[in-house]
DNA sequence: TTGAAAGCGCTAACAA
DNA sequence: TTGTTAGCGCTTTCAA
């Protein structure tokens, strides 16, 4: 039997400890952690010395206590599976890390107001919070309000004046989108939603109507929830139907890619001939060349970008409630007809840029 | 312009504030919000409807300084962008918001020892450790051991008898995809590794190999760093080659998906017949009709969870160093020929299990 | 440059 | 059941 000696999990060494070790006071060694302080060349060698044998390290809790900052930014964000959301993630978490600050992850289902959730990361004093594809209630926008605390939404719009929020252009994108296909000579159109409830997606939605309303075309409608296998469901049922549509834009690339399954391997559709296949975002898979996919580009990292530097501006000034629309592209691939006019090849990908 | 006033930064209520509203002491405020405490009812209200007047929300940092637990998880995590990773921090985040604990996210590149990283995450006290994809260094193991962190490396194997690993059956997984591929009666075999340094990486070489090897096979290689354009620009290279192969493992289903794209796009191969092509992990994708991947799984809803019951079983007892295998199970789609025997039929999926 | 002392907001004995 | 009293580990005046 080993030593239990070995398994005593001892309480992490203090500045104190380190201060008596070294024969100085407590404060020189938070000094000599503390980047600016007066601290003379010897006392900072000793304390260093010291704290290298016991193996000290800061506390940053404690620090966080005194200073009133954590360097922590709680982030809020659903789905993992939807690739759209691990990119925006992993975006984030480099923005966020050259911001200087640490990630304090919730994920969770999409909803709007998750707040037994916020009260949580709240309750951990996050510097910042950022909700992806998520919102405030009213009491809650306040209360951060109240105490100085930034919020920004990502990819979702607020109407509340105190929180921030960074979306794509999910009105100017819709409108491409729409052109685009009348421009590929389609005529029977069909829409599938994600959320009914998520601002992003009822832009999306108003956009691609009213544009093809005012061509005179009606448009089909389905809903999938932004869930992969409802998207299928949903897609198989538009085709197998008496009128089946020639055109159909899903307000997510995944659930597009759901649907190009469905058509191509149950359908045997010749995508990008007989249909036409459109979604929103531009995930790294819609590139692959099996999916190939006509979408619609949401730029990630500049939407992260913009969010951090939204909150950076917020924890220095006053500014607050700021809004910003993040412009994309349509980039073309195999998944619908080539219009005739307004294609342009950036050699690296094509994208739609009429007159 | 507006008031001023309206943007003053108030300081967050304090127990404090809350006592003198109600007319009780800190310390009852501090019982109103501990679950089991003893508390009047009356006192209790009273507190509660200052408490909520003031917006009062319990100070979590302070309380980790005090009981010195965080209830907060430090989890590495490198890329995203790999759905594999994606899924797991989704899991991760699921079983630890299950088990009382928030998630201190990193995200960054694979790497062996991320040393500066963890640094952060230690002083911040984080009550464990979970590293996907990559291990500690022995100077950090032993710190982690002296304080009583318990650590677990998820998918990497590791020496260090501190340290505890959750990992798939890499040779498991491994060795059934060399015999699957021989019952397909393949010829000429090719390995695209991912990188050189991974545990992981070489547990599966090894035993795909050394099973091939028995079988007097040799097998033709690749370095792809488990990264997309790699994977492709290895395949393009093999299958260009004098004597392509007709059977090709890849260490992760992200390249495998790869390779299957140059395969049937750039060579217009008819995978599945011409060439068999595999990957390891099973991906939400891999399953995607078009892409439709023969791999071994690597269950990550169970790997997850074991990972986070050895960090809840070493935070009550000792027991320190423990290491686990999850079974896989190889999963048969589209892109392999079809073996004469040991195919099972689940109804949902095809698994390989010869006698 | 240094140390002493007073907290940051809370929990946990200990008395009352 | 309550209030009083020490701290948790650190930063930050303020004197020395």
């Amino acid at each position: 039997m080993a030593s239990s000696r070995d398994h005593v999990p001892r309480r992490a060494p203090t500045a104190h400890d380190v201060a008596a070790l070294a024969g100085v006071s407590q404060s020189a060694v938070s000094r000599c952690f503390t980047p600016g302080a007066s601290i003379s060349e010897e006392t900072r060698q000793r304390v260093q010395a010291a704290a290298e044998q016991l193996g000290y390290r800061p506390n940053l809790i404690a620090r966080s206590l005194i200073k009133r900052r954590s360097t922590i930014v709680g982030v809020v964000i659903p789905g993992l599976q939807n690739p759209f959301y691990a990119a925006m993630l992993e975006a984030l978490s480099a923005d966020l890390a050259t911001a200087g600050y640490r990630i304090l992850l919730f994920n969770a289902p999409a909803r709007d107001t998750p707040d037994p959730v916020l009260d949580e990361m709240l309750n951990y004093r996050v510097d910042a919070l950022i909700l992806v594809s998520s919102s405030l209630s009213s009491g809650l926008a306040d209360e951060c309000q109240k105490i100085g605390l930034p919020v920004v939404q990502l990819n979702r719009t607020t109407e509340r004046s105190t929180v921030s929020s960074v979306v794509g252009d999910n009105r100017g994108g819709a409108e491409a989108l729409a052109r685009f296909l009348l421009a590929c000579e389609h005529e029977r159109f069909a829409f599938i939603a994600g959320l009914e409830t998520s601002s992003t997606g009822k832009a999306r939605e108003a956009a691609f109507l009213g544009t093809l309303g005012a061509a005179g075309k009606p448009v089909a409608r389905g809903v999938a929830n932004y869930v992969f296998e409802e998207a299928e469901a949903v897609a198989r049922q538009m085709l197998g139907g008496a009128e089946p549509p020639d055109a159909i834009f899903c307000a997510s690339d995944h659930m597009a890619i759901a649907a190009l399954g469905v058509a191509r391997t149950e359908f045997g559709l010749a995508v990008g001939r007989d249909i036409s296949i459109v979604g929103f975002d531009d995930i790294q898979m819609a590139a692959w060349p099996q999916i190939s996919l006509t979408t619609f580009r949401q730029p990630v990292r500049a939407m992260s970008s913009r969010a951090v530097a939204i909150i950076e501006a917020q924890l220095q000034g006053t500014r607050t409630g700021l809004s910003e629309v993040v412009p994309g592209d349509l980039v073309i691939r195999g998944s619908t007809r080539m219009p005739s006019h307004g294609v342009v090849d950036l050699g690296y990908e094509r994208v739609w840029r009429p007159s």
